[in-house]
RNA sequence: GCCAAAGUGGCGGAAUUGGUAGACGCGCUGGACUCAAAAUCCAGUCCGGCUUACACCGGGUGAGGGUUCGAGUCCCUCCUUUGGUACCA
């Protein structure tokens, strides 16, 4: 008979809940750790194997940490606004808001089930009003921030608007906001300016701004997305275009530099840091102005290569770049036209899968400020509009895109950098080069490495006023707004004089109007649209007509957040109490899947950041520690699918071994991090293991064994229990999961040998094992006597000197090949080893007659005789 | 193409600092218990050779090379797998 899980385990979560066992207090006098889970989308499918692991590895760390004295804070909430819901409402017209009732009822019952050690008090739902008025409230701190580069931090609009009123925008380099310089105003000017010009003029120093931009709208799902999503929705069979439409943008680029350089500190997997280091894509040059020939037009161009402009035999822009209308001639009209049509159809997917190089010349002419030579100015699809300006200088020579291009359309080649040979390929990694025919009247960079020629290239440009040093990030804005229903409003309305009006504090929430159909609008506009009860409302301030935003927030809103509202949650006056945010934060672990890696994560990071600027937290970094679970396979190694059949339901496996043996099992599988298959066979392992420790304790009427009594324990059980304490402590710190349990069967199978049950490591190995095993370890100690919980029992500790074995085994080698062992007692000197290992039988028949030429003698460890 | 991580028995994996490779579990083989089965318990299990047996010998951590008394672990080259990225100027 199988041990009676299925009446402990609903036993103890009962009493959890009853007894709000897992109720964190704030401000306790223990020190706090703040261990933190990534909370799920709560789907219709219900929980599936993937979230345990995860959800089981902290919820050990939580109970281990608590039984060391720990404070932890450890809870969970519901990620519940998102695209299936409402697209299960298109199809049914059934409220999102009661699907998401209906998935999260099942997600709290699946999760509770398996044991998981959560403050259920401070569950968070972020479609919840009471939680999205804060999502809102922090759009409107976002939509009413500038970034400030002098300081290197946001500020409020309001400040910006002081600063107007005293001294205009004299003391700010607006080129970095509105990008032209001619609109500057004093601070008379600035009063003067009625309040849509004003509008307008702050429009541009919004951390949220409207901008019409190409997106990506996808007619499948109704709605656009953010660059970083597109990969996602196309790998799932939908489509994407591009297509200019006018959407909410929020300028994390401004935070560019910051998240690359913080990121540097956290205690994160690298391959993370990393992927978001090359999201955020950094680096270092020039921009340089080109004169178009025979009109006062400018080319500007980024380039990392500055210190070869002399070498810039043509220039290309991006098909879409606003320069080309002008710089067409009549003659090259229809084929420049032509090639924008066709590269307007073609998707950026298209366009990338074609490595051959196409192209067409505009008839312009372009004048390089080094070599002051007219050079073409082609377009082709290999320049994009969307880095830099959209436009390149073309260095063929040490380029290899522009060297294919350039001898595909019999473009000069110039060699600028000595090294190489141009004419056969383009010399591009070329760091130790020297710099060649780079000369004119005032310059010259002949003979220079290829690092002081740049520096010597740009103090150049920037005195003749034609270029300056520029790092360029990869990093775009993040695209903000999307077409759907089920999402938080956005709070902000469009008077009828162009203006936009953000909604104040006492107004949010912005309540989601009622819907009876889900169905897009008809137009590019949201469901929303057609609520026009709540669309369209009179402004009582000024009297206008005004339109509230139709678009919503993506999912990553509500995620952005959710951490800080957990220390927090019941909170109707501030999103969260200063004081409670600087007990808890930062969160010590965050653990979740690496699909995350530049999207929530990233997000989050930026809007932390700009809360930290504003006061209203006090850690740079939201996450100090990260790890992300493997991905489970199915048990023939493929990634589960329903299609494939291979799906492993938790319930399933619950009803039939019990949550602790899936939570074992789920642990035990492998290292955390990896991708490892499922098992039915690995399930049943750890089920006879629970098994073996229900018999060790319990007799067969169900009381506790008799045979469990005050008596010593052998010295092997003795030995092997405090090795367990501490192995099973070190592992768990290090969350190394699988080697733990592998060392409490060693225990186990130890004890099982041995002749008695001595009470005195019997008890205190309940305790060891219960972050693992809590369901079973709670009924077993209640059978030791005890009548509360064990979660707050303290850790076993152990004796060091009893880890100690008094003899150990010694590896005598020769010529590093194992040929005896020898058993003695510890610390034997090196000197006896030697003589013992020079008597050895098996040791002497592999020297004798060979030369010894050296002896390594590791004490308690090995002999080597080296002969020849 | 580029970047990163990883390749260990029949399988999942262990080896934390360069020092006994294969802990622990699964599977398999044999045995005990049983009328029988399940469950449980005991023994064995990297591959090969030799042996009645104890033992002993050879090979072995993706491939090849190197450093070292000694390499799964460090270095170089290559192969494979997974993840990320893709004309980013």
């Amino acid at each position: 008979m199988p041990y009676p899980f299925h009446e402990i385990e609903p036993k103890w979560q009962t009493y959890w809940d009853d007894h709000k066992t897992f109720r964190t207090e704030d401000y306790s006098g223990k020190p706090k750790v703040f261990i933190l889970d990534m909370y799920p989308y709560p789907s219709g499918a219900g929980l599936h194997v993937g979230h345990p692991e995860g959800y089981t590895a902290t919820d050990i760390l939580c109970r281990y940490k608590r039984m060391k004295g720990f404070n932890v804070l450890h809870p969970i909430g519901w990620d519940a606004f998102g695209l299936p819901a409402e697209r299960f409402a298109m199809q049914t017209n059934i409220h999102p808001r009661i699907t998401t009732e209906r998935n999260i009822n099942t997600f709290r019952r699946q999760i509770k089930m398996l044991g998981l050690s959560y403050d259920w008090d401070r569950e968070v739902d972020t479609t919840d009003p009471d939680y999205y008025k804060w999502t809102q409230w922090i759009f409107l701190k976002i939509y009413n921030s500038w970034y400030d580069y002098r300081v290197n931090k946001a500020r409020p609009v309001d400040e910006l608007v002081k600063e107007f009123e005293a001294v205009g925008c004299s003391k700010i380099d607006c080129s970095l906001y509105c990008g032209d310089d001619h609109c500057c105003f004093t601070a008379d000017g600035w009063k003067q300016m009625n309040r849509i010009e004003q509008h307008n003029v702050l429009k541009n120093f919004r951390l949220c701004y409207i901008a019409e931009i190409p997106v990506n709208w996808c007619e499948g799902l109704g709605t656009v997305l953010a660059n970083e999503e597109v990969a996602e929705w196309t790998e799932k069979g939908y489509t994407v275009e591009r297509r200019p439409m006018k959407q909410w943008m929020m300028r994390i680029t401004a935070y560019a530099e910051r998240l690359l350089e913080d990121g540097k500190e956290l205690d994160w997997p690298a391959s993370t840091v990393e992927q978001q280091t090359n999201w955020i894509g950094r680096s270092e040059g020039a921009e340089i102005d080109f004169p178009v020939s025979g009109t006062d037009a400018k080319i500007r161009v980024f380039t990392t290569r500055p210190d070869t402009v002399f070498g810039a035999t043509y220039m290309v822009l991006a098909p879409e770049h606003p320069l080309v209308e002008t710089l067409t001639t009549a003659e090259q009209r229809k084929a420049v036209d032509d090639y924008r049509n066709q590269a307007k159809l073609k998707s950026e997917l298209e366009r990338g899968i074609e490595t051959d190089k196409t192209g067409v010349f505009t008839g312009g002419y372009a004048v390089n400020p080094a070599t002051k030579q007219n050079i073409p100015i082609w377009i082709a699809d290999y320049v994009l509009m969307g880095y830099g300006t959209g436009a390149i200088m073309a260095v063929p020579g040490h380029d290899e895109r522009d060297w294919e291009f350039a001898r595909k359309f019999s473009l000069p080649i110039v060699e600028v950098v000595a090294g190489g040979n141009v004419q056969e390929a383009a010399f591009s990694n070329n760091e130790n080069g020297v710099a060649v025919n780079s000369s004119n009247d005032e310059v010259s960079l002949n003979g220079l490495s290829v690092a002081d020629a740049k520096k010597k290239i740009i103090e150049w440009l920037s005195e003749k006023g034609i270029g300056k040093g520029k790092v360029q990030f990869k990093l775009r804005d993040w695209l903000f707004s999307r077409q759907r229903y089920w999402g938080e409003p956005i709070p902000i309305i469009h008077l009828e004089d162009g203006t936009l009006k953000a909604l104040s504090e006492n107004e949010l929430p912005l309540r989601l109007p009622d819907l009876q159909k889900f169905q897009p609008s008809g137009t590019t506009e949201s469901p929303l649209a057609l609520a026009t009860d709540w669309v369209n409302i009179v402004d009582k301030e000024t009297g206008l007509k005004g339109r509230r935003e139709t678009n919503t927030m993506p999912q990553w809103a509500g995620s952005c957040w959710y951490y800080l509202r957990y220390l927090d949650p019941k909170n109707d006056n501030e999103i969260f109490s200063k004081e409670k945010e600087k007990y808890w934060m930062p969160v010590d672990l965050y653990v979740g899947g690496s699909e995350h890696a530049v999207l929530h994560l990233m997000y989050a990071r930026f809007w932390h950041k700009v809360l930290y600027d504003l006061g209203y937290v006090s850690t740079k970094e939201p996450f100090m520690k990260l790890r992300h679970q493997g991905i489970i396979l199915g048990e023939n190694s493929k990634k589960m699918s329903k299609s494939l059949g291979n799906v492993v339901n938790p319930d399933d496996v619950v009803k039939e071994y019990g949550a602790d043996a899936l939570r074992m099992f789920e642990m035990f599988m492998g290292p955390l991090e990896e991708m490892k298959p499922w098992s039915t066979r690995g399930v049943e392992g750890v089920f006879r293991f629970l098994n073996r420790v229900w018999r060790l304790y319990v007799d067969d009427a169900g009381n506790l064994d008799p045979d469990i009594k005050d008596v010593p324990p052998s010295a092997d059980v003795e030995r092997v229990y405090h090795a367990t304490v501490k192995k099973v402590g070190d592992d768990i710190e290090r969350l190394s999961f699988n080697t733990a349990i592998a060392q409490m069967m060693i225990f186990v199978n130890e004890v099982m040998k041995s002749e008695t049950k001595p009470r005195q490591v019997l008890e205190p190995f309940i305790k060891v094992l219960s972050p693992f095993a809590p369901h079973i370890a709670e009924e077993l100690w209640q059978k030791m006597g005890h009548t509360v919980t064990l979660a707050y029992e303290s850790w076993p500790s152990f004796d060091p000197a009893k880890l100690e074995e008094t003899t150990v085994e010694v590896v005598l080698q020769v010529n590093g090949k194992v040929r005896s062992k020898i058993s003695v007692a510890k610390d034997t000197s090196e000197h006896d080893l030697e003589t013992l290992t020079l008597a050895d039988e098996n040791v002497r028949r592999h020297i004798d007659g060979k030369k010894i030429a050296k002896k390594i003698v590791v004490k308690n460890k090995l002999v080597n005789i080296v002969v020849k």
